[in-house]
DNA sequence: GCGATCATGGTTTTT
DNA sequence: CCATGATCGC
């Protein structure tokens, strides 16, 4: 389809090149656009989405556009809102796939046993069920861990396998065969319950498409147009979905990029994507391959690295950048010189102007964090870590929603039994299993059970004064809920029921970070109609995105870092066995190697102008010193593109060297102990000389004092406080309540109550 | 029923 | 090493 030129233009063509608008006006049949990072993804989808709108070929209702996270639908809802104006608002089938199934599985929840106010269980609570399904089969729970099950029935729901369609083989992975009994068990209480998990979601839904042919029928009519964020990260219920519902109109348009795969571990299936074309015969595909993101030589190291990987479906990424830095492949001693280098880089773009939210530090694993937390309180640079908790997985929101369902949702026994002795009321697993057992008996709720056994004498007068009342309020919370509004009636049993004053009472370091989560949560219910509407949104969509503050550096994982992008990102920890992680080479062999060269694919991507890698000779891991050799996927980076830069003598040929040496890829790492040729190879270190080589003892201390003469160096136009003396007590945001016991400038040696001693600046503490 | 002490095991985590 | 969970003694 060719327009005239800009003169007719509409507007959501602008600035598209050809390719993309070829995306974008393809609006009839089977499309696949395989997009490399940095290709402008987003915008062909979202000027796409705008098309169909603006050309009326659907009604905001007839498109059904799913994308995996919040983040990305939000992003696309914003920018057809920009694009089209206010239409967005009458998107309603635009979201994740689990938003989605859930809108689904609410009008149609009867067709599967469920009420359409079901519950939407987080991880933890299904962990509990679990637990007690578990110990109710009389299975030991040390052999047969509830999360190993989880994981299993999770696999399970991402196969779209019910109960039913579990057999022996694979029954037999969990408890001699029990594994199907106990999927069954727990579908069956997840029923009584009103309540289902996240892969229920899809599950479900699925279910229901496959057997009511009306249902399916009515949604085929409806969605005129699909389309797909991120198909490489389907999994196989989720392709099944799509397949069903794109099957009569076959409008659909999937977006992705398979050397962007990197979920696997989570059901993502990269075969969707490879066999688009099979499934949808006479698929078009476009391919998007300008990068507008990073500079040649970042796109060389990236492409050079993935080429390696078998059964691609290929792209070419170029650009029209100029040439830019290389990629720098920093070589050093151990975890915290890593940690020292990467500070001293980031001080120096500071110098240079850049700005602190225009670095990343992206890591393999969680763990690696934490060495450049220590070391950035202690320079005193401003990080931020991304990760780790989500907003309502922390303790004090689930406490709290769990206050808020039991109270909408009677039947719900899992926030019941979370509830029920936080705060402390002295009611026990002794009393909480007489009520449960009552609740067995007469076949209701356990919020029933507890009210009708306070009139036996089964409890003890204490424990049964403290239920009593626990009841009252709950009556008392039920009833005020029609009459005030639910943030009001929020904020009223957290402080009735003694939950706030728990945390008032606690001395800790978080308790007062956890008051103002409280704080943020009853705010944020204010934005809903309904309490309903709010659990909703909590269970699904609600993440921690805190408001944006100084600028800071991001410290986070390579998976968290998919779809971001920053001017200058270091690379950290490119060593064999912690990336490519040793785990995934044992379990999963060649696939998971490629798994991993297409994390590093994404993480080398991320970068804008500049990418620095970074390998240590020497890492801590649990608590053992090990020896280390580079990533084989430093010596996968085309020469011309890197720029080797070690701290160590003899660096770059010899590691090369070395690789290229082995024929076997799966070559074992030397891990533990720490005396493996690799490392004292690529550190320069002859072994024939008298001393040369290192015996494990020794380098346990050569990084202690690495440390500590460098440490020395980095404090420069600091004033000292007036207000600090040695053995004064100060308070540090993350290490919580601790003793002054040495000031060096504006350096303080702390003895945290929590913590231990450390060192940190003392900008980062307040007299306490 | 609750806190303190020992044993255990330890990638990645969109929803 | 260090965070989490189960068991033990009050």
């Amino acid at each position: 389809m060719t327009l005239p030129a800009a003169t007719q233009d509409p507007p959501y063509l602008a600035g598209l090149n050809a390719p993309q608008r070829d995306a974008v006006l393809t609006t009839e049949g089977p499309v696949l656009v395989l997009a490399g990072a940095g290709t402008g993804k987003t915008a062909a989808l979202t000027a796409r989405l705008a098309h169909l709108l603006w050309t009326r070929r659907a009604y905001p209702s007839e498109i059904l556009a799913v994308t995996f996270t919040n983040k990305a639908a939000r992003e696309m809802k914003e920018r057809v809102g920009r694009l089209v104006g206010s239409a967005v608002e009458g998107m309603p089938w635009l979201g994740t796939f689990h938003a989605i199934g859930a809108k689904m599985l609410r009008r149609h929840a009867e067709l599967v046993g469920l009420q359409s106010n079901f519950t939407i269980l987080d991880t933890d609570d299904q962990l509990r069920l679990l637990k007690q399904l578990i110990q109710a089969a009389g299975l030991d729970e040390k052999r047969w861990p509830a999360r190993q099950l989880g994981g299993l029935i999770d696999n399970w729901k991402n196969k779209g396998l019910t109960p039913a369609d579990i057999d022996a083989g694979e029954s037999e992975h969990y408890a001699n065969g029990k594994g199907q009994a106990l999927y069954a068990a727990y579908q069956e209480r997840l029923r009584a319950l009103n309540a289902c998990d996240f892969g229920d979601l899809l599950l479900h839904v699925l279910s229901i498409l496959k057997t009511h042919r009306d249902v399916l029928e009515s949604y085929q009519q409806r969605f005129r147009y699909i389309m797909v964020d991120e198909y490489q990260d389907t999994n196989s219920v989720q392709y099944l979905w799509l397949r069903l519902l794109a099957q009569e109109r076959k409008n659909i348009c999937c977006v992705g990029d398979d050397d962007q795969s990197i979920y696997s571990w989570r059901g993502a299936r990269v075969e969707n994507i490879l066999k688009f074309e099979k499934d949808f015969p006479g698929a078009k595909v476009i391919r998007l391959e300008q990068n507008y993101r990073s500079t040649p030589h970042i796109l060389a190291a990236a492409s050079g690295v993935i080429a390696n990987n078998a059964g691609r479906l290929g792209k070419t990424l170029w650009t029209e950048h100029d040439s830019g830095e290389k990629v720098r492949v920093l070589g050093v001693w151990d975890g915290p010189e890593e940690a020292r280098r990467v500070g001293e880089e980031i001080e120096g773009l500071q110098r240079g102007g850049a700005s602190l939210d225009d670095v990343a530090i992206l890591v393999r694993a969680q763990h690696q964090t934490r060495e450049f937390e220590d070391r950035f309180i202690a320079i005193g640079l401003g990080y931020r870590i991304v990760g780790g908790f989500r907003f309502y997985e922390r303790q004090e929101i689930r406490d709290a929603l769990a206050y808020l369902r039991v109270v909408a949702q009677p039947a719900d026994d899992l926030a019941f039994e979370r509830i029920v002795n936080t705060p402390k009321r002295g009611l026990g697993d002794k009393a909480l299993a007489k009520v449960h057992q009552l609740a067995r008996a007469d076949q209701v709720p356990l919020t029933t059970a507890a009210a009708r056994i306070l009139d036996t004498d089964e409890l003890t007068p204490q424990a049964r004064r403290a239920l009593a009342n626990l009841v009252a309020d709950l009556a008392r919370w039920r009833a005020a809920g029609d009459a005030l509004p639910h943030p009001e009636l929020a904020r009223q049993i957290l402080d009735e029921s003694g939950y706030t004053a728990m945390w008032q009472a606690d001395r800790t370091a978080e308790a007062a970070g956890r008051l103002e989560n409280l704080n943020e949560l009853v705010r944020a219910m204010e934005e809903y109609e309904s309490l309903g509407a709010f659990l909703e949104h909590v269970s699904l969509v609600m993440d921690n995105e805190g408001a944006a503050e100084e600028p800071k550096v991001t410290i986070m994982t390579i998976h968290a870092a998919k779809g971001l992008e920053f001017d200058t990102v270091f690379l950290a920890g490119w060593e064999e066995g912690l990336f490519p992680s040793q785990r995934a080479l044992d379990e999963g062999g060649l696939a998971s190697l490629e798994e991993e060269r297409r994390l590093a694919y994404v993480a080398i991507t991320r970068a804008r102008r500049q990418a620095i890698i970074l390998h240590a000779a020497n890492r801590r891991i649990y608590g053992q010193w090990t020896s280390s050799l580079p990533s084989r996927f430093i010596a996968e980076l085309p020469r011309e593109h890197v720029q080797e830069d070690s701290t160590m003598s003899g660096g770059e040929s010899l590691w090369r060297a070395n690789w290229s040496e082995r024929a076997d890829p799966f070559a074992d790492v030397s891990r533990g102990t720490g005396r493996g040729p690799g490392w004292q190879r690529a550190a320069g270190v002859d072994m024939s000389k008298p001393g040369g080589g290192f015996t494990s003892r020794t380098f346990t201390r050569e990084p202690a004092r690495v440390l500590e003469s460098r440490a020395s160096a980095v404090s420069f136009g600091a004033k000292p406080r007036g207000d600090l003396s040695l053995g004064q007590r100060v308070f540090h945001q993350k290490f919580g309540y601790g003793e002054i016991v040495e000031i060096e400038g504006n350096k303080l040696e702390i003895d945290f109550e929590q913590a231990g001693r450390k060192r940190v600046m003392d900008s980062f503490v307040t007299a306490g």
